[in-house]
DNA sequence: CTGAAAGCGCTTACAG
DNA sequence: CTGAAAGCGCTTACAG
């Protein structure tokens, strides 16, 4: 009986049951040994070491957590993984969990699909998950609302505005309110805006920083900005970004200053704009938003927005974590990062 | 005794046991609805899913999993978050693996961490772990040698010549091959290498492939290409490639087509070589590797290798799958997946 | 068609 | 300082 258990091959452990039997103790001191608890021999803790070491086994971390140790797992729901904002923010609070002893289940959250992503963490017992990106307003906010009902702690990072949401996010109006200060104090009077006229989520943010700043001049926004996007399929991309910056340089009479939704539009209008004869700053000036690699690689180089994805991050680690085993807070957390302004080459005083 | 079991509050159902005495059933009914197992009353069933819908209960995964169901979960090692094409072939990866669903666990694997990321993916009983990514020879070699002991599948993605690994990698011999081909063709003799010198992983199948195009011509790589590599702090960026850009641009006597490492130092030395004068692809060719989006963005666009992400990603998962519930390959699976050249604006014919 | 009972691999009082 | 036993929340034969 007892041989022939005792494989020939060395096969591989995949319990404590057998891992004790293997090194000759009891389950219940291997157990104490894998969990770090203190009162035992010195002598023993090393042969189950060695023998881990030798053996290779893995405690399994469902029974683990099934006897109710935490998971130390955090669930991140993201937007897309190809925005690179987005995959920044993600690197970074990985990174961060990691450090913290977390590790990060990701799920990307495509319309519809969001439902089963976060019963999934929560079938996977997750601490806490977190959105990156923008979401449909309904379903996000039901995917909260569920977290909230369940317990679990929850985190949206870059979505303002969302009923009952904990939320960290750049404060975009700020940034676009400094943007426009930047230009007007170049002697810009008349904006073309590129992909950010009124639409969902943050491009309201963004509408509100321009206006302010506006009014501060006593200036109008239907006065002095003006918006294409209607004329070509939105994909906010480089493409779309030359396209609006023709469309532009066709007009007879057209702004002086292109404020655009993020580098890559921006820098498709500089293109735009360089193919039908325009100078950029010289004869218009363009402005980018995320600060991304690029936008730093192109001539001219371009003026833009850091989203201090550092000071993000930290932000929401802390909202986070400061969350986890205590009850839910009653009133959401609300945090507000400020952007820091890139001037580059792109942006130039109006041509006289 | 019943009644001080119902709270007043309703509190979050956390067992099948409780959920079941929620609905009025045995858990093992519950059980079977949950896991949509045939031969129950329609009734039956409409009644679970309503009160599942009801409560939000969610059975907890850690349970199901230690009684063996398949975790259907794969565990993504990644070299960094910070490489575009690396982030591609995650995104990628981790879209079909939902789709024939598996979710992903990701850990980001830097120089010693290795060894815990790896542990973790098995504590948690992953069905396989895949590496994307250039990694430490010696450690991942002893994390693939960790897995097979295991009895763990696992792939790596784009390194190849990794002892017993299984592989599934683009053929940078051959994509530099073609590459030198289109310059060669171009009537170039002389190449500047831009980040490509002797180095470890994937630059030495550059080489190769650069090396074997210059053979057919019966021409010596020793007289035809130079590298400055050594002057400048390696960096693998756009200003490495501008300060490389730089020094070449000093030299009396240069070569006339540049072939860069990625697609970020092509353009740097694109900037390096304008901002000393020289025109391209007048005055000198330049090409980058990898096709990243900021390729076409530039001025001149950039003539590089597309990776074929899809390709590769698809080739990935069928390796993937098709180890699964099955013994361990005898022989590593290796798979090479043929790049394409993308010929835009940054090469041209040499100048007479 | 539905239910009572055993058992997965851990951790944790409780004994010794 | 170490061990035997109970129990976490599921699934799955086995009964009825």
């Amino acid at each position: 009986m007892a041989n022939s258990r005792q494989k020939t091959l060395p096969s591989v452990i995949r319990s404590t049951a057998e891992f004790a039997q293997h090194v000759g103790l009891a389950r219940t001191t291997v157990s104490r040994v894998l969990n770090g608890q203190p009162g035992l021999k010195a002598k023993t803790i090393e042969r189950v070491q060695r023998a881990l070491a030798e053996t290779g086994f893995t405690p399994n971390a469902f029974a683990a957590h099934l006897k109710g140790k935490r998971t130390a797992m955090i669930g991140i729901c993201m937007e897309d993984l190809a925005t690179p904002p987005a995959v920044g923010k993600l690197a970074a609070l990985q990174k961060l969990l990691r450090s913290r002893g977390f590790s990060s289940l990701i799920e990307v959250f495509t319309p519809g699909t969001g439902r089963d992503a976060v019963r999934h963490f929560l079938s996977l017992r997750v601490e806490a998950v977190v959105f990156i990106g923008q979401f449909l307003r309904e379903e996000i906010e039901a995917r909260i609302a569920e977290l909230i009902a369940n317990g679990t702690p929850h985190l949206v990072i870059d979505q303002a505005g969302l009923a009952q949401a904990n939320t960290v996010s750049l404060d975009r109006a700020a940034a676009m309110e400094a943007m426009l200060d930047h230009l007007l104090d170049l002697g810009h009077r008349r904006f073309g805006l590129l992909g950010v006229s009124t639409g969902p989520g943050s491009k309201i943010d963004r509408l509100v920083g321009i206006e302010a700043a506006l009014r501060k001049r006593r200036l109008a926004m239907e006065e002095c900005c003006q918006s294409l996007d209607h004329l070509h399929e939105r994909a906010n991309d480089f493409e779309f970004g030359r396209k609006l910056a023709g469309s532009f340089a066709a007009l007879e009479e057209r702004p002086t200053a292109f404020v655009g939704l993020n580098d890559a539009i921006a820098i498709g209008a500089v293109r735009g704009f360089q193919e039908r004869g325009l100078k950029v700053p010289r004869d218009v000036s363009v402005t980018g938003f995320n600060n991304q690699e690029i936008s730093h690689m192109t001539s001219p180089t371009i003026t833009t927005v850091d989203q201090s994805i550092e000071k993000t991050i930290e932000a929401a680690a802390e909202v986070l974590l400061g969350q986890l085993g205590r009850p839910l807070p009653k009133r959401p957390e609300l945090r507000t990062i400020a952007p820091q302004l890139v001037i580059r080459e792109s942006s130039g005083p109006v041509r006289a």
